[in-house]
DNA sequence: AACAGTCTCAACCGCTTAGCC
DNA sequence: AGGCTAAGCGGTTGAGACTGT
């Protein structure tokens, strides 16, 4: 019973992606959007299947990924969802700017569980953990105080859904079937795809940096690790810049703009050209940005660069964009504590006040 | 330096869901 | 209504990195 996986086809590559394909498949997805996975090998050439390219592309090449430390406010929202929602990674993710369901699956799987383990055995003995959280609570206040969070957010939700307006309105956009569409590149309403494009993407100048971005990292580790791949990754990367600047999207190189400044600055510029000198301050920015670790304030900035990003923004949702219940349980949360300022707190003030 | 154990996370597998005919 | 197919989702795996001895 069921359908062969598409994967057990002869000749279908298997295993960690090569900065080839990776330049091949954002360079289609640049043309063409995402969606119609199916024919994505068909049409690059890719040895791989639907699936993988998918994959590949939600969990890595999408623009706006952030990768790297979590956040504690991060942390603790994924803790606060994870007891609401249980495993449901998706929807967990639908609230967390920048981070892929399987990112934080990963990181519940690897770090909260046994964190959230640690705390509820008891086995600290009244002094902070080395990781920041405070264990002078007596034990099983944590537990109590989720339980009250939980039944919180229950209220909230049975609030929300009795409200006459569908919650839905203000239900987080599944990011990864409605990205923005600040600037729909992909003009092909009206082609010969015969299939609509399933998430009906638009994919916004900036979101396409972003790809760069992620591309240009991915460059950069592919470099160091063997110096004659680097005269193959610039006119690989020339090959998808220029792409995109055929499809007038932003690609503006470091070289014309400040570290930190955004990508989408390009796409006010008009058209820009790539220069082999261009990329390499393209990868040194990039370079210094991910050496920037992942703390709150370059969480804001990274918000900042990401206007467009294709996630809800969760500050912009707190300023501007009404609130479900929940998300405002959420983020009223430290507020109602007398600590609006939580999420700006470096990572050590933070742990020392959230579970108290 | 060498080895073993542990950790991390990208990628895969297989089931479920949604959409189309 | 039911079958088929593509996409979505969550669980799991395994290679490489890291750490301790």
């Amino acid at each position: 019973m069921g359908r062969p996986p598409c994967c057990d086809r002869v000749g279908v590559k298997k295993g960690p992606w090569t900065p080839e394909e990776d330049i091949i498949l954002v360079s289609y997805i640049q043309e063409h959007g995402p969606g119609n996975w199916r024919s994505v090998p068909t049409n690059t050439g890719l040895l791989r299947c639907s699936k993988s390219c998918r994959l590949r592309w939600t969990n890595y090449l999408r623009p706006g990924i952030k990768r790297g430390n979590f956040t504690h406010h991060e942390e603790k929202m994924i803790i606060h969802l994870q007891a609401l929602l249980g495993n449901r990674w998706a929807a967990i993710a639908s609230y967390l700017p920048q981070r892929t369901d399987n990112d934080i699956k990963n990181y519940w799987n690897t770090h909260l569980k046994k964190k959230l383990k640690t705390l509820q055995t008891g086995s600290c003995d009244g002094h902070e953990q080395a990781d920041g959280y405070s264990c002078s609570q007596p034990k099983g206040q944590w537990e109590r105080r989720l339980q009250t969070d939980i039944h919180m957010a229950k209220q909230a939700l049975c609030e929300a859904l009795s409200l006459d307006k569908p919650a839905s309105t203000h239900f987080p956009i599944d990011h990864k079937n409605n990205l923005s569409l600040e600037t729909n590149y992909n003009n092909n309403d009206d082609d010969d795809d015969d299939k609509p494009n399933q998430q009906g993407i638009g994919i916004s100048s900036s979101n396409y940096a972003s790809s760069a971005d992620n591309i240009a990292r991915l460059l950069e580790n592919w470099t160091k690790q063997t110096p004659e791949n680097a005269q193959r990754a610039h006119s690989g990367a020339f090959s998808f810049f220029n792409n995109a600047n055929d499809l007038n999207v932003a690609t503006t190189p470091a070289t014309t703009r400040g570290a930190g400044s955004s990508y989408s600055d390009g796409a006010q510029s008009g058209s820009a050209t790539t220069t082999p000198d261009a990329l390499d301050s393209l990868l040194s920015f990039n370079s210094s940005k991910s050496d920037a670790s992942d703390n709150s304030a370059n969480l804001t900035t990274e918000i900042g660069l990401l206007q467009d990003e294709s996630k809800p923004n969760l500050e912009d949702a707190a300023g501007q964009v009404p609130l479900t219940l929940l998300e405002k349980w959420l983020l009223d949360d430290a507020a109602a504590q007398g600590h609006e300022d939580l999420i700006n707190m470096s990572v050590d003030e933070t742990t020392s006040t959230l579970f108290n």
